[in-house]
DNA sequence: TTCACCAACATAGTTAACCTAGTTGGCTTG
DNA sequence: CAAGCCAACTAGGTTAACTATGTTGGTGAA
């Protein structure tokens, strides 16, 4: 399930499931599937599981409750303060997703180029 | 260095730098230890100083830059800690202009080289 | 029935190892 | 001397394994 771009797969993951929430796919309360679950669903090491969901936990988006689960925080248990951070770090993974894409892009573009006149940027 | 507290010792150890960074003591530009100083220097091991870099680097404090350090981040580069949810919003709508521009220009560049010379390099 | 114990499963933290990739500096070779 | 190669060091990503701790449900004994 993890898509080999330029983002590591622990990042794909916590985007995922972080879409899911605020996509309402995970309704505050609920809780997220096992880490083993997750790990199986997306076809990838528990530990990067682990690492996505420390992710969320550390945005503030989960509570992770030791013996129980990973559960959706509420809405109104997160108010906007607390969810600017959150955004502000969703914003950044976007950027970062972009900046990948578009070194990528441009590396292409400039081998293409120099072989047919010769440009050379840097 | 880390102490049996209960907080947890990646935890402990992104507190320390965040405070050395607010407090000046690790000023804009400079590079922080190597992972490895680190982890000699705090007494834990190489993954919970990685585990807790990433976590500055996830808060924007800091930059990794591979083969190279870890830099703290300049304060006029990073204005976004604690502003209003209207710089937010612009960032949001600048990064969905860039990301459909990028996805533009992506595939017109799939289509080109593929066409032309079937380069492909993934 | 109720209590105690235990097995299974959950998150959480930690460690070690391996791999990739970028940077740097020194050394060798032409 | 200059170019290229290579070793050492860097961050970053991934995996596996282990420990600790909390929850839950079942089982068996009192």
């Amino acid at each position: 399930m993890v898509k080999n771009t330029g983002r590591p797969g622990y990042l794909q993951i916590a985007d995922d499931l972080r879409a899911q929430i605020n996509g309402g796919s995970l309704a505050p309360g609920t809780p997220l599937p096992s880490t083993a679950q997750l790990a199986d669903q997306y076809d990838a090491s528990l530990s990067v599981v682990k690492m996505a969901v420390g992710i969320l936990r550390n945005e503030g988006l989960v509570i992770g409750q030791q013996g129980k689960g990973v559960f959706v925080r509420d809405a109104d248990d997160s108010p906007a303060a607390g969810d600017t951070a959150g955004e502000v770090a969703e914003l950044r993974a976007a950027v970062q997703d972009l900046s990948v894409r578009l070194a990528k892009v441009e590396e292409q573009l400039a081998t293409s180029t120099t072989r047919r006149s010769g440009h050379s940027s840097q």
